[in-house]
RNA sequence: GCCCAGGUGGCGGAACUGGUAGACGCGUUGGACUUAAAAUCCAAUGGCCAGCAAUGGCUGUGCGGGUUCAAGUCCCGCCCUGGGUACCA
């Protein structure tokens, strides 16, 4: 009988999902492996055969753990809102709801058809209310607590409260807004409305006035991480600054903990220094300036306090509420010129345009914490107001941006480290003396560091400062797919729903599109209120929202008292390995990072950290025919003709060309502009030409999983997948290797069949050789799969494929181990010989092949021997061999003498087991 | 600009703590089987040179230096590709 794959992957599929192989539940008699890929939004282009490497990956790898023994969760989701569905919904009127679920379906399909381990009882889509439930709650626990820098831990927000009341604010040291200290007098004299605007720049969750990105095409803010080089990352649209209210998560309280929990993690070190780099720590001191005939003090943050002496003047952010405070009459019309000018500058301007200078004078001076001297205040849009405290003291000597903003205004530059010519450049090394300085000349800049934080603290003008780049997340969307905020409104002031009423699910609105006031599309909500009558937030939540936490709802997902019961997260506590691009390094695995934390101080999880191992997996890149059309005619010209005609290339269906060989018939019909195509062909073929770009529509070189499927079958798509390079970088998909692994299949089987087809194994005694070829094999597969080299591992199983189909092996001891070791990464064809060699359990239970070291032992070594580096000649030794005894025989070796040209050898290196070099 | 990966045959890629460069697979070429094709099997396959041939020599891991008996691997200086970031004080 044939390898037949067809019948094979459906019996078998249908087989695991009536006997629920792939169900798991807690079960505290086994060690439990949480293997987790990152779940898909469900797109309507369906998964192309990039998508489900890192699936096949991460299934293989649980397969292992499983067949090792361990209670592997294994489940897979979808993350279900997002502007794609809503941008259709406003197109076609369609509701997103109805899309998704219609995505969804057909996601679901082709990844049945793939074979994967995932216990579909699981499935969660973030869109459900009974998920979304849980996405609300959060986001109330947020709302009701705040961040204890001391404790370094959220706390309930009903305890500052009773803080407030007993003490007021000035002790506590947390992680809010800036706001003036208030006394416990005070605070209890205040209105309830008062005392919650205080609360709320205290909390986790928290609405603010801030600076945002607006994105005026999608009619929406964006958080950092959804902006690229100024525009959108969904749909690449221009985004401008703005001041609005928004709901913010309280991101940076935890900045700290983000950074320094990345050095326990088991990730690779590009992305922890993505996300190191997005945090941005940087160590320095904020240091207070007063201002000239006024009682207004300001402070600036820099990480170099060493060059305070080199001051020559300040610079505020145009958007600064202390540019207009600061601003003298006489220069009052400049100055708001120039705000106006710099606020209405759209981020992309801002990005492209860093090398022209601006700026106006205020008018201010500020004075010198130390020598008193007077420095003008000026305001440029080099500083930034969302970092620092969006005010700087400017040193031109030595920084680039000081110092180009200093020459073109002729501002003084005073240099205070020795080295560089800062008139013509900034010098901004911290190599050199300290000059110029008072008390810390002559140290260098590193030493004068502390003792000039010492110095400014001991004069109450400031302290030691440690500064993020990261920002609070903005949590607010005005979009209509997101879940709805559990928030209500009353007297101008927000509050939560109680607990009790989520989930608060979204309602049917009219249209997809913002009011014509341009309000949210929530507005348009009929009754959009409590039952009390007071409205209800109409922003819904980002996309990140619903994926912050849903591997913690894997592990319980049909609880509907708790996000995951105590008992579940105590047996399956985190995520063993996490398998996704690396494309979420500043997004999803930053706020899920927070999100866990959060939870994790609070009492609810019991893990810190959510993702012990993470995996990135590269990209399949597209592989793209063309062909080449001679200008001005419908004439084309095959690829190695084509430099004696002018002739421009196109895209072609790479479904239409078999290993670069153009299907002429099929080409024809595949557009109508190409019906009466001429062509000019080499050696009777057309021949295109190849290009690597990314797997697009567009290009015309997407390769649909289920074509391969229809084609080789699933286990064959599972291992070309692997085979095709490391999982972590990208390569180019090209169908045309795919034959290797299908042949190798095939012959695989072939080894459990005799030349009828009948199933035959024998039970014959194995010879020494086929033992090794086996435990060699297992050692290498087992070695391999460890450290998620899948390739050379496939590679080892075709050694062992070759060397035992040479010797005709159809014997049960060494061909049923080894069909253990392939069975996770072709599981159907595993399923499907297990069962013919008579077990009735499914082989996804049967234990993975030990290796025995007692088979790999050798006599022998062949040496490979070589003169001054180049290898000329091998000779086989016994593997104990002395080395006295190896050397001579070298030298006395008749292939040596050749090389030894009658001359004694200058040395003789002898590496045991591995090399002998002579050197003449 | 700064930070991080990576550069090996026609192609995808192997190569343990420095020790036979090119495993495995594709493609290509030749052959077997076949009326033919498909499928399957066998052999050759980095480049250059010599030879009828077996074979032998030189050269070769982005470029230029260096360390070493020995370098794809280590060190120094460049170039290129991909990713991250973008006035972060």
């Amino acid at each position: 009988m044939e390898y037949s794959f067809h019948e094979i992957e459906k019996k078998w599929q249908r087989y695991w999902e009536e006997q629920q192989i792939y169900r798991v539940e807690v079960d505290p008699e086994k060690p439990k492996y949480y293997v987790l890929d990152m779940f898909p939004y469900p797109s309507g282009a369906g998964l192309h055969v990039g998508h489900p490497l890192g699936y096949i990956a991460s299934d293989i790898y649980a397969r292992y753990k499983r067949m090792e023994g361990y209670n592997v969760l294994h489940p897979m989701g979808y993350d279900a809102f997002g502007l794609p569905a809503e941008q259709y919904a406003i197109q076609t009127g369609q509701h997103p709801a109805k899309t998704t679920d219609h995505n969804i379906r057909r996601y679901r399909e082709q990844l049945s058809q793939i074979g994967f381990s995932f216990d579909w009882n699981r499935e969660l889509r973030t869109c459900d209310p009974k998920y979304y439930k849980w996405t609300q709650w959060a986001f109330i626990e947020m709302f009701e607590h705040w961040y204890d820098n001391h404790q370094q831990k959220a706390r309930p927000i009903e305890k500052l409260e009773g803080i407030f009341s007993r003490e007021g604010n000035a002790e506590v040291d947390a992680a809010n807004d800036p706001l003036d200290t208030f006394s416990a007098d005070q605070w209890n004299k205040m209105s309830q409305e008062q005392q919650q605007q205080v609360l709320l720049s205290y909390r986790i969750a928290y609405l603010a006035d801030s600076m945002v990105n607006w994105c005026p095409e999608l009619g929406t803010v964006l958080a950092n991480d959804e902006v690229k080089e100024g525009v959108s990352v969904r749909g690449g649209y221009p985004v401008i600054q703005k001041k609005m209210k928004q709901w913010s998560l309280r991101v940076t309280a935890y900045a700290n903990r983000l950074l320094d929990g990345l050095d326990d993690l088991e990730w690779s070190e590009s992305l922890k220094e993505i996300q190191r780099n997005w945090i941005g720590r940087s160590r320095g001191a904020e240091i207070r300036f007063d201002v000239e005939h006024s009682h207004t003090s300001f402070e600036v943050f820099t990480t170099r306090p060493d060059t305070l002496f080199g001051v020559t003047f300040m610079v505020l952010a145009p958007e600064s509420d202390l540019t207009r405070e600061l601003t003298t009459s006489e220069n009052r019309q400049e100055v708001e010129e120039y705000i106006k000018k710099a606020t209405a500058r759209s981020e992309r301007d801002r990005i492209t345009d860093t090398q022209s200078v601006s700026g106006v004078f205020t008018g201010s001076y500020a004075l010198h914490p130390i020598t008193g001297e007077r420095l003008p205040i000026w305001v440029s849009d080099y500083v930034l107001i969302g970092y620092g405290t969006g005010a700087i003291m400017a040193v031109p000597a030595h920084d680039e941006r000081d110092n180009e903003f200093a020459r073109h205004f002729n501002l003084p530059i005073i240099p205070v480290i020795e080295g560089g010519d800062p008139m013509k450049q900034a010098y901004d090394s911290l190599e050199g003396k300290v000059i110029n300085s008072q008390f810390i000349n002559g140290y260098t800049a590193e030493q004068a560091i502390p003792v000039i934080i010492e110095e400014i603290e001991k004069r109450g003008m400031g302290r030691e400062k440690v500064n993020y780049r990261l920002r609070d997340a903005i949590f607010s969307r005005q979009r209509y797919w997101g879940e709805p905020f559990p928030i209500y409104y009353k007297n101008g002031m927000p509050y939560p729903l109680d607990k009790s009423k989520l989930p608060l699910e979204l309602p049917e609105v009219d249209a997809f599109k913002p009011t014509s006031e341009g309000r949210p599309p929530l507005a348009r909500a009929k009754d959009w209120k409590t039952e009390e009558g007071y409205p209800l937030e109409e922003s819904t939540m980002p996309g990140f929202a619903g994926s912050s936490a849903y591997y913690l709802r894997f592990m319980d997902p049909h609880n509907e008292a708790a996000l995951v019961s105590e008992e579940a997260n105590q047996y399956w506590r985190n995520v063993d390995l996490y398998v996704g691009g690396i494309e979420h390094a500043t997004g999803h695995l930053i706020y899920s990072r927070f999100w866990n934390k959060f939870l994790y101080d609070i009492g609810w999880v019991c893990e810190d950290e959510p993702f012990k191992k993470l995996i990135n997996q590269g990209m399949i890149q597209g592989r793209s025919n063309f062909v080449y059309r001679i200008k001005g005619t419908n004439k084309f010209v095959s690829y190695n003709l084509k430099d004696h005609y002018d002739v421009t290339p196109l895209h072609v269906d790479v479904n239409i060309v078999d290993n670069d060989v153009l299907d002429i018939e099929a080409f024809r019909e595949w557009n109508p502009d190409f019906k009466d195509a001429e062509f000019i062909l080499e050696e009777g073929r057309y021949i295109c030409g190849y290009g690597i770009e990314k797997m697009s529509k567009s290009l015309y070189n997407v390769i649909n999983p289920d074509d391969i499927i229809r084609k080789y079958g699933a286990d064959t798509l599972r291992m070309y997948e692997m085979f095709l390079g490391p999982i972590d970088m990208s390569k180019p998909w090209d169908t045309n290797g795919i034959d290797g692994i299908y042949k190798f299949l095939k012959k695989f089987w072939r080894l459990f069949h005799d030349e009828q087809g009948n199933f035959s194994l024998s039970d014959e005694e194995p010879s020494d050789e086929e033992l090794k070829t086996l435990h060699k094999t297992i050692r290498k597969v087992r070695e391999d799969v460890e450290q998620f080299n899948f390739n050379t591992a496939i590679s080892a199983m075709m050694i062992a494929v070759n060397e035992l189909s040479s010797s005709l092996c159809n014997k049960r001891q060494i061909l049923m181990p080894l069909l253990r070791l392939l069975t996770p990464f072709a599981p159907h064809i595993g399923e499907e010989l297990w069962h013919r060699d008579g077990n009735q359990s499914s082989v996804v239970d049967a234990p993975v092949p030990e290796h025995q070291e007692k088979y790999l032992q050798e006599n022998t070594f062949t040496y490979p021997v070589a003169f001054n580096g180049k290898m000329r000649f091998k000779l086989e030794l016994p593997v104990d061999i002395e080395q006295e005894k190896a050397k001579e025989i070298v030298l006395n070796h008749e292939k040596a003498q050749k090389w030894l040209n009658q001359k004694p050898p200058k040395k003789v290196i002898f590496v045991p087991n591995k090399i002998i070099n002579v050197v003449v």
